[in-house]
DNA sequence: AATGAATGAGCCTTCATTCAT
DNA sequence: GATGAATGAAGGCTCATTCAT
């Protein structure tokens, strides 16, 4: 800010961002444990020491990443995408399936890295995956149980609704948790624009057919 | 506890055998890259040039760790699990429901093991993937279009075939991809004998309501 | 001595340098696989991993030791060391016979390494023979093959150049490659600075009047 | 010995021969230290822990070997290998030279073995260096000196002695010690049988020049 | 603010040797 | 007499981190 400042003028700050977003690319690529700092480092252009320096360290550089790449996912596809005012309960199953199947796997941003960094978690969790779940994934979960209640018509159990939302939710993540498979046993899937509008279809008309079934039948509660 | 007594008798299984369960629970525990020999070798109670010597390598081990528990997991729950003769469709859908839920939660062992390896290779393949993809997947996969067929009671197109078949056993798979999630969100389920029996009939009768909706309607190519 | 006091006045020279000297000793005197890292950083006083960092592995380091060994020895003692303007070919041969003894015996530096990495390439080979032979050892054979020729004043064969060069090559190496049994069955020989100029004299004119008497001799081709 | 002998009377000894040629031809090729048991007991067709039950270790195994080799190689090629009923000195020295060569050049078996484990002890000194110093090389330099010496029909100072020796000597070692820089630079030498007479000829051509040259020249003798 | 040099712990692997049969 | 199993030391290399500038 001052007159006389030298000419590192132009990147006041650029290192750091350069380094996060180059964290976050290989990080989702390659894993925490697998990322090396200098592979990271290389690729922002910057000192291997700059992310101790940054950052101060490896753990602190990936909480730092998947902060950022959470607000920017949820920005830019929210849960009531595109919705029509006063929808149907079923329009609002098709805008949460559909919302997600864009943010994870449209462009090459935060949203597509997100979804494999919480995979990561899942597989692996560190103290961001209980940070996730209270911000992110227990708020969903709430928004899906009153949907699918809204479908079924009646209230549900807490059994009925942790088989329901799994029943679709889990339709949904299928296709970023086993996208090494599929890519290897179904190598034309490349998860285009328009595949993605057709998978959301589907999984929503899937979905409401099975909790049309179960509309008149109760499942019993569970011995504790 | 004397001292230059031998421990035989509390060792009669061959060290090899002793390496291999260890490593199954290392491996499944932390996965591949992270799993370290010395790790292994101090939890079976030998040395750490065993495994050079019985298996020429971390690599070999993991391969043969996985083959051991493939072969043993389809050994205890096959896919056709208590299926009378002249099965319906329905009940053959449930059968492989079922004996996934079973092999994947019940018991400590190779089973359980197993699909966290998988879920591992998932998320950082290494050159078992494409084996198990050929020996094991891709005859389930085979498998669960043939089921579907008969349910929906007309020829599939390799479209519909894809949708259909991942509607299903993307419920199934969730619920172990998702464990650690599903533990910190849901802590009564614990996968018990009767939850599972449970999962599988509820995850089998909402696939098939699905299918049913589906008999009449066409799901049209994609575009290239 | 006092604790604390950094030791940076005793060592200006730089890590990596320190670890080349060290390196070169080390690899003449047990040789490339038998010398280890540790034992070199030891002697250089760096960490293990400086090895790594400077030239990236045990490889490098020999590589970068044989091409600092190569130069410096060939800058202190050219092929045409202290040769008068217009060189009688007698002179020539003296000047390569005798900088040869000098660059090998001389000082405890490069050249008197270099000579002993030289002679377990030939027991040992390593990638490196291949770059020396290329880089110094055809030109050299090629210097040597336009001295005979200009002594023996007539055209050569190649079978013949092959045998009067290295019937003089061969009573310079000897000395290096034979060091040890000489030094046990001729200990008063130390090749001080006068024995290796008799040394290069009587080589010089014993090889002088084998070539002259080769003059009229021509030697047939080999069968193939 | 006894009537009721096992089966495995065929192979009193063999292991232990099998072992002791196999080393042989490992020691040669690839040195004491690369050499490994397992390589060895393998191409012996040997459990590995035949060479400690049978040697003792390693090094005495390498003893043995060096044994074997030695007095077989000069059993078949010995100095005065061919030699008329009262040789001229000429002739005795062709001799000489031409044994040499074959011992160390013809043939698969312990004489070519024997001239690369002996260069292997001269980069690499070990307790059969001296061994050999005293039972072979010193002999055979006192049986050259003799020969030299009545060549220049004079007595000759010890100096001399050792100067013409090496001169001759270093001439047939060089084409064993260089091996791989010659196979490298003239890959058309293959040292078959003609091409070693006509070596040992010119080497024998070339020091007689070299000596008669020497007949009135004497050598000043070196300060101390 | 930022960097190149340097560190030390830890990993996989290899190898000669020993042990129990 | 002979063997397969098992051992422990050591080697090269990688990596996150720290230090002095």
């Amino acid at each position: 800010m001052a007159a006389g400042m030298p000419d590192t003028a132009e990147s006041p700050d650029k290192t750091r961002q350069r380094i996060l977003t180059a964290a976050a690319e290989v990080f989702a690529e390659t894993g925490f444990r697998n990322a090396t700092i200098r592979q990271i480092v290389e690729k922002a252009g910057a000192n291997i020491a700059a992310v101790n320096y940054h950052f101060g360290g490896k753990n602190q550089l990936y909480t730092a990443v998947f902060e950022q790449a959470m607000s920017a996912g949820f920005a830019e596809y929210p849960v009531n995408l595109d919705l029509p005012p006063d929808p149907t309960p079923e329009q609002r199953l098709l805008a949460f399936v559909r919302s997600f199947f864009l943010r994870a796997f449209v462009g090459q941003g935060c949203g597509t890295h997100l979804g494999r960094l919480i995979l990561r978690e899942m597989v692996e969790p560190t103290a961001e995956l209980n940070r996730r779940i209270t911000d992110t994934m227990r708020p969903m979960a709430e928004h899906l149980r009153q949907i699918v209640q809204q479908i079924v018509s009646r209230p549900l159990s807490d059994d009925e609704a942790f088989l329901f939302s799994t029943s679709i939710i889990s339709q949904v993540v299928f296709h970023k948790h086993c996208r090494e498979v599929i890519a290897r046993m179904f190598p034309s899937r490349t998860y285009g624009r328009d595949e993605l509008e057709q998978l959301a279809r589907h999984v929503t008309d899937f979905s409401i057919a099975g909790l049309h079934a179960m509309r008149s039948k109760a499942i019993g509660k569970r011995a504790p």
